[in-house]
DNA sequence: CGTTTAATTGAAAGCAGTCAAACTATGTGG
DNA sequence: CCACATAGTTTGACTGCTTTCAATTAAACG
């Protein structure tokens, strides 16, 4: 469990991770008011439609961004790792337009909608600390759009593995990236627009490839260059270069 | 031809569209160095990969956003409209993820992306008008995601035509929405995730079924909300609430 | 008026979906 | 510790939506 202060001093983490902040910025940050809050797999923590009234920061755990159609086909956005602010996105639009849950048990900052705006409101750098944020989230989803529109069902799947890979895997590419695989196949199928049946037949075609191995819930991409290249996975959408490797090394352990 | 003052006004029209401004930003706006440049259909705006080194408000014709896979199939991102901000997902980022492109021949008020930069790192309402402006654009590429990755044909074209029409047309829904439709079938394939016989095949259908008339480039939607409950149309995520009706029909107008 | 581009149509093939059942893992309560 | 329940994975057979390929027609353009 963590107190007050780590809390603020995580959201500092975050906010500076797309540019320096100055001490009056960073004192700023550190007064907003937050708490932490756990939340058990599949709870929702903003709802479409509905106004969403606080901005929480993911400290542990995954989410996932999803929207549903009237038939009641889902799509899932992107997904949420550690480190991610959960909703920038409704912070200055009225209603929520897509859902946001959590994958397994996750663990947030919440911080109100209110007091958030009107630091954004007075502070030009947390202004566009979170514009940046906003500018990463879009071309995620449209590397997404481009994975679910014009790639075949090995490629897909195979891309949002090595985003995975890259976005959680412990960066020991000699034996492969070796990650959690905390989706089950038709959050996969709904992830990449694909059954979870065929989902599981692409994998199963991978694994006698030899470019993905399972244990339990652990998924190994040993053949890590050929994957990425056959499912045609360039990291450069997730514009990581902007988030200083020394941050992105502290965060994870402090959120054990 | 528009003078420069003219260009200066509808920049502050477009960050005026989110939110009131206050006299100080209004004039720190109308200061911005900026030029208005013509380019004709199919001119690149801004190139994946590139460093983008401009902003550009679309003054008029239509513009759309692009990411090709390696096997050469595009997937169209988004369609930017008259008064839309063509780049400000680049402002804040080093290398551009996606090809913005011309769809007919288009009109540009050009700013560099340094002042705009820079007036968004000293104005907070600035900073927070582009942030909003971001998540429009984002919510509006997780609709697409959803309509690409989740929806039949027919839903999917039906989709696109709707929002086409909400975002373009000339509001009398009397007698029917009634647009120019600037995309061929093929971009239009291109931007639901199906290939252009395909999207041949669904217009004429819709064409049968009464939903759809064309006439010459000029479509038409006679009967509207069936076409909306069919194609699973909701304009909440375009957020034009957001948007005084005032100066939108202004803008259109002094776009001439 | 010819040339180019876009729309249209048909036939055949294929990728992914659907349906259904079996299997495996995981966890729970007795 | 076992029996049972539940959730997730795996497999097969069949269907069908969409693609592919190819050719024709219509429209736009200089």
């Amino acid at each position: 469990v963590l107190d007050v202060p780590s809390i603020s001093q995580k959201l500092v983490e975050c906010f500076g991770r797309t540019g320096p902040l100055g001490d009056d910025v960073r004192r700023a940050i550190l007064c907003l008011p937050c708490s932490l809050i756990t939340r058990g797999a599949g709870a929702y923590f903003v709802r479409e439609a509905d106004e969403s009234k606080t901005c929480g920061l993911l400290v542990s755990g995954l989410a996932y961004r999803h929207k549903v159609t009237a038939f009641g086909a889902r799509q899932i956005l992107s997904v949420i790792v550690p480190g991610d602010m959960i909703d920038f996105q409704h912070l200055f639009l009225n209603l929520a337009d897509h859902n946001v849950q959590a994958l397994g048990d996750i663990c947030v900052a919440v911080v109100p909608r209110a007091a958030l705006r009107d630091l954004a409101n007075s502070i030009p750098s947390i202004a566009t600390a979170i514009a940046t944020q906003l500018s990463i989230d879009a071309s995620i989803y449209c590397e997404w759009m481009l994975n679910v529109g014009r790639r075949n069902a090995q490629t897909r799947v195979g891309h949002l593995l090595c985003e995975l890979a890259t976005r959680l895997g412990t960066d020991v590419p000699a034996s492969g990236h070796c990650f959690e695989l905390v989706m089950t196949q038709e959050k996969i199928g709904d992830a990449v627009g694909l059954t979870s049946v065929h989902v599981n037949r692409v994998m199963r075609s991978l694994e006698k490839d030899g470019l993905l191995t399972r244990r339990q819930r652990f998924v190994t991409l040993p053949r890590w260059d050929e994957l990425r290249r056959a499912s045609d996975f360039n990291d450069r959408y997730l514009h990581q270069d902007r988030m200083s490797s020394a941050h992105a090394g502290r965060f994870e352990d402090a959120a054990r």
